[in-house]
DNA sequence: TTGTACGCGTTATCAA
DNA sequence: TTGATAACGCGTACAA
């Protein structure tokens, strides 16, 4: 027992039991088409295989500079958004034989340097960024030090990379459109306080041209947009019932940015006691299991998550592989599913 | 220029910029306490600074056999219970100076031992597992190689290490004397497929011990419990038929085995045009965002799936930090939220 | 076509 | 107390 069985196999081990050099025992392994003699190819092929012989992805890592890893940082775990997208770029990296280190913001934007240092540390080929974009491009430039990025969902200014995200703009247009369609005609939109995240603004920006767009007389539409932070209930509440007031006779409807802003209306809603789709309609971005079974049926705008994710992961597999193209958007539609709380009674 | 931007400073860099060798820079670092004379210790020490010289955890890794990783693998990264105790966990192993290397199962259990393996050659240092329970203990053993283990939710029969979860029995013991102080009389348990997953087996046992132990005369309780696939919603609106049919006059209760389960039931419930509370009651384990706002406010078992998180990471580092106890088993308890859904009018 | 020898960035052992 | 030097596991010039 010259062995340890506690320790894992090496390339020397695998030399050593084809009586051949480590150098040879790389060259199989890597190049194994070209340079190497049949009768000696096999030989290693057998050692290899008989001491179940997998090279140490640390040790690549630190003589190549590559370690097969994936960075992707999360503004918040917490956010189901966030989740789907992690899991198609998950198991988009993995079928491309990539892992995955993941570092959880928690929200606490100053974190985000420090988390693009830590995975730098671990030499990641690249990085899926879904953060707060309060950090400057320039900054973010020379934390991922020049390794391929992808943003999900959020542009941050002055870094020109590839982007992938819902199609904000016709998310919202088919949003609001729907309302119309539907009898409704004095909107609200309401999202988390837009801050520096562009999907907020972009989403914020392409409602109020919206209205301006449909402000012709004879329809009659007008909104406005609500900044609302997660624990105040209060001034939701306040604008729903200013909401209404300027409904008049008109039938009011809120649209909100995304599955937190949704549940938060819902329960401003329901602390009022007004009934979905008849005193107030309600459609918002993100669909969720749970919307169809909230009072009459939440409606939605689905985003196609498990696509975003992948999509991210094969651009940045792509950039990783060499790919130099010039910086590419990739806007992906959205899907309306219509339910009570779009039904005016 | 001697040193290009480019490469991040070596230790190497550190030795020079401060006149002194590479061996003394590492002592510096790492038994910082002893054996430097103060003169040499300050040259370093600005050194450091000024080179902003961070040690590559990939060649530690390679040198010590350890890596300041621990590898989290998750049955289902969809799953919202997975998602919140990954959160806690990586949240305390982050705070430890750990980062987090994720593997989702996507719920495919063959990849259970190719997970581990891939975390392993990444020389993580633990492992958190919240996985489908179908490699047996004998097979992880060997993929974790004698690393430090925590399972969470999941038991593992013959896995002899430290496990934490919620506490199955007084969780559902309490949602149970919760529905017959409601006045529900006709009791379900609904579940997932229990197979090998011993949360699934444990909450079904504990419903029916509770049944036995509270079938004593003048309380007339009884109960059932269904195995539900999640794809299969006609088994479910059968079987709450009967449900109600068994009860005759008495009411009928359904507490279900977790939150996608919950919206199962919630669904099959809707489709039969029952109301929650009034024509049939319900209450499940896991609470959730939307609990409150479905029908009349959905009642829920909460788990504290953030403090499980942590502590499994915080049993874990002190495994890898050596401690060399029995394995612990650590049960937490659920907190009830009583909600419309166990009212009976 | 194969082997030797060195370097990747650290830490640890041994002298000095 | 400090400094050479040898690993850790791998890839690759270079020499053979």
């Amino acid at each position: 027992m010259s062995k340890p069985a506690s320790r894992r196999n090496t390339i020397a081990d695998v030399a050593r039991h084809a009586g051949v050099s480590k150098a040879t025992v790389s060259r199989f392994l890597n190049h194994r088409d070209a340079l190497l003699s049949p009768e000696i190819a096999a030989r290693v092929e057998a050692a290899v295989a008989e001491l179940g012989y997998v090279p140490s992805p640390m040790a690549q890592a630190l003589k190549r500079g590559r370690s097969r890893l994936i960075g992707l940082v999360v503004a918040d775990i917490a956010n189901p958004y966030s989740v789907a997208v992690l899991r198609g770029a998950e198991q988009a990296c993995r079928k491309a034989g990539y892992l995955v280190m993941l570092f959880n913001l928690g929200n606490e934007r100053e974190r985000e340097s420090a988390g693009l240092k830590a995975l730098a540390s671990y030499k990641v080929e690249g990085y899926i960024l879904n953060t707060m974009g309060h950090d400057t491009g320039s900054l973010l430039e020379t934390a991922t030090q020049g390794k391929p990025v992808v943003l999900v969902d959020r542009l941050h200014p002055g870094l020109d990379v590839d982007f992938v995200s819902l199609d904000n703009r016709q998310a919202i247009g088919d949003s609001a459109s729907h309302l119309l369609a539907r009898g409704y005609r004095e909107l609200l939109f309401v999202t988390e306080p837009r801050g520096a995240v562009s999907s907020r603004i972009e989403r914020s920006r392409a409602f109020e041209d919206f209205l301006v767009q449909h402000a012709m007389p004879g329809q009659a539409v007008s909104g406005q947009s609500l900044d609302s932070a997660v624990d105040d209930q209060e001034t939701l509440v306040q604008a729903l019932q200013a909401l209404r007031r300027r409904a008049a006779g008109a039938s009011p409807a809120v649209i909100s940015g995304n599955a937190v802003v949704t549940l938060q209306v819902v329960a401003a809603v329901a602390r009022l006691g007004w009934r979905l789709g008849r005193d107030i309609g309600l459609i918002g971005i993100d669909d969720t299991p749970w919307a169809p079974f909230v009072g009459p049926g939440i409606s939605a705008m689905a985003q196609p998550t498990d696509r975003i994710g992948q999509l991210a992961a094969q651009c940045l597999l792509q950039r990783v592989g060499g790919l130099d193209t010039p910086a590419r958007r990739m806007l992906l539609p959205g899907l309306l599913a219509a339910r009570g709380s779009t039904r005016r009674q």
